[in-house]
DNA sequence: ATAATTCAGACAAATTCTATCCTGATTAAA
DNA sequence: TTTAATCAGGATAGAATTTGTCTGAATTAT
């Protein structure tokens, strides 16, 4: 049960981006200080556009800017909009299987587990995050 | 951020075996009742063994049965015995890149959230399952 | 001995992850 | 208006993981 490298990629943009939030930033530039290959960035940076939690801005100049403010973006927001929802088991989508012989008594506390995954990720907003790391 | 089949398959396998804990009950018995492909299930009982989770019966009449009481035996360690711990994030492990130039202020979160969802696990237990399962 | 059963390891198909590359569209500025 | 910079979108591909299968060896009740 992991996040994947592009899902923490994601994380680690938007943290940048949040650091400023009125600049325009170019994928180059973020690659680079974040560490993440750049060819992939340009990837996770569409469908964190797709998903509203970026602007971007094409030609000369262009780059990418927060799509709103630090604080009305959470952890949450960046996980689904790259990984998808939060499921930890699929039968809590295809309900075929337990539906059939009660065989899924389990199935509930998937249910739960993931509410309170996604309440702790909703939680916490990237203003937060970055206080964090200035009093580093 | 899912579990995988291969776990979904163990957690059925030991509600199968919770049912009647003193039984000797052998993998094609329980692949059937429980819908598991047969040699897969196989490999994940070897797991389960090693854990010390079930005990193996080799030899004709042989089998497998719970090595310890349901209420003894948590979600938790049929999932970490199956997937390993639960990691959220890799660099809870590789700790290199994150603390070089003070990136990872998230490492944090994701650690609360890895204690919330072992915690989570850990607090369910085989005999209340089943104990669900009989009240359907 | 024989038949039934698990054990261990090798193998393999399918899927997902982790990217890379190329072409085209857009735009600021010269 | 041309040019250079930049993102958009699609095709491609290697690696890792998932999801199994198969086979032969070891074990054991009868």
């Amino acid at each position: 049960m992991e996040i994947t490298r592009e899902t923490d990629y994601a994380v680690r943009c938007i943290l940048h981006l949040s650091e400023s939030p009125e600049e325009i930033k170019m994928v180059d530039g973020i690659a680079k200080t974040r560490l993440i290959p750049k060819s992939f960035l340009s990837k996770i940076l569409q469908k964190l556009t797709k998903s509203g939690i970026v602007k971007s801005y094409r030609g000369v100049k262009g780059g990418f800017k927060l799509a709103r403010k630090p604080e009305e973006i959470s952890l949450l927001d960046v996980v689904e909009a790259i990984d998808g929802p939060v499921a930890i088991n699929r039968c809590a989508v295809d309900k075929r299987l337990c539906d059939l012989s009660s065989m899924c008594v389990v199935h509930p506390i998937w249910v739960e587990l993931r509410k309170d995954v996604e309440n702790r990720l909703k939680n916490c907003n990237f203003s937060e995050l970055i206080k964090l790391s200035s009093m580093k």
